[in-house]
DNA sequence: CTCCAGGCAAGAA
DNA sequence: TTCTTGCATGGA
């Protein structure tokens, strides 16, 4: 899958479904988005791995992305470990034809899919950065969380200045860890919010919630569901979005319920009951029929 | 001004 | 077990 040429950059195979501008399409989503820059050719991001900063770049390339390093190639491992986030972050190794198959013949996801095929979940491969951008995401709308999110990066996340850009990475587990709930709150996270983000952060510093394990557990649910600050929508959004579970379905979405109405032609929104009808079709590909659907609203 | 937003925990019934 | 309420503030 993964190919080094001259140690000058890395190429990742793509599927041959993908579609670079589809994924574009959703990165872009936000103005305030601050954990990677998109420009004409590409994407930049800063990652921390073996505690040095990491400054890569993906191009699009004929069946592959290019990984280029602007600031320096590093070492093997690290390269190594660039590569296997961006498989995280762009699903790279789900095979969709299966739910290719199932949108063929659905009503709901038949006219979504054919119109952005190639498409895939954008991950959030980091737990630590997925169980907090579901907390703050909680019951406020999303530019608001961007807001709060932007604002939790540049307060305690780590960055550098290339090409007169500043690039920045998540907060670690530790460092937030470290904060009160006054800290939190400076930042207009509500209490119980600050709370959440706390406990969460402490768990993890302390390892006692980690990917590797979790994605080793038979019910990844009813572990995340035990943490104060994750309930179904936060479990299920987080099973999706960073451990690749396919059938994990946020019901409670305010957007998969917009969307719903939208692609439905609905005067209201839908019922859960009404939706768990529509989703008994999508059995084994929620988390990619729920991806597509918010992916209409864009 | 009002209503809603990528919900949740805690308390009440 | 299931239903109701407070949270807390920005955006439309």
């Amino acid at each position: 899958m993964k190919r080094v040429h001259e140690e000058q950059y890395s190429e990742i195979a793509t599927p041959a479904d993908f579609n670079f501008e589809e994924c574009l399409v959703h990165l872009g989503r936000s103005s305030q988005e601050n954990l990677y820059r998109l420009d004409d050719s590409g994407i930049t991001k800063l990652l921390k791995i073996g505690g040095q900063l990491v400054l890569f770049r993906i191009v699009p390339a004929a069946g592959a992305l290019r990984i280029e390093f602007p600031l320096g190639v590093p070492a093997y491992q690290e390269r190594d470990e660039v590569a296997a986030y961006i498989e995280d972050w762009f699903d790279l190794q789900t095979d969709l034809q299966g739910f290719y198959a199932i949108a063929e013949t659905d009503p709901v996801l038949k006219s979504v899919v054919r119109q952005h095929y190639g498409l895939r979940v954008i991950g959030v491969p980091d737990l630590f950065e997925a169980l907090v951008w579901a907390v703050m995401g909680q019951q406020i709308n999303l530019t608001f969380a961007y807001t709060l999110k932007k604002r939790f990066v540049e307060n305690f996340g780590e960055s550098l200045f290339y090409e007169n850009e500043r690039y920045w990475t998540f907060p670690s587990a530790e460092k937030i860890a470290s904060l009160n709930v006054a800290d939190l709150r400076a930042l207009q996270l509500t209490v119980r919010k600050s709370e959440y983000i706390l406990g969460i952060a402490q768990a993890m510093a302390r390892g006692e919630l980690q990917k590797q394990r979790l994605l080793q557990e038979p019910d990844m649910e009813r572990v995340l569901l035990e943490i104060r600050g994750i309930g179904a929508w936060s479990a299920n959004y987080v099973m999706m979005k960073c451990l690749h579970s396919q059938s994990a379905f946020p019901l409670a979405d305010v957007g998969l319920h917009n969307a719903l109405k939208a692609q439905l032609q609905l005067d209201r929104k839908p019922t859960p009951v009404e939706i768990m009808e529509l989703a008994k079709n999508w059995e084994g590909w929620q988390a990619y029929a729920t991806f597509y659907l918010w992916r209409s609203l864009l």
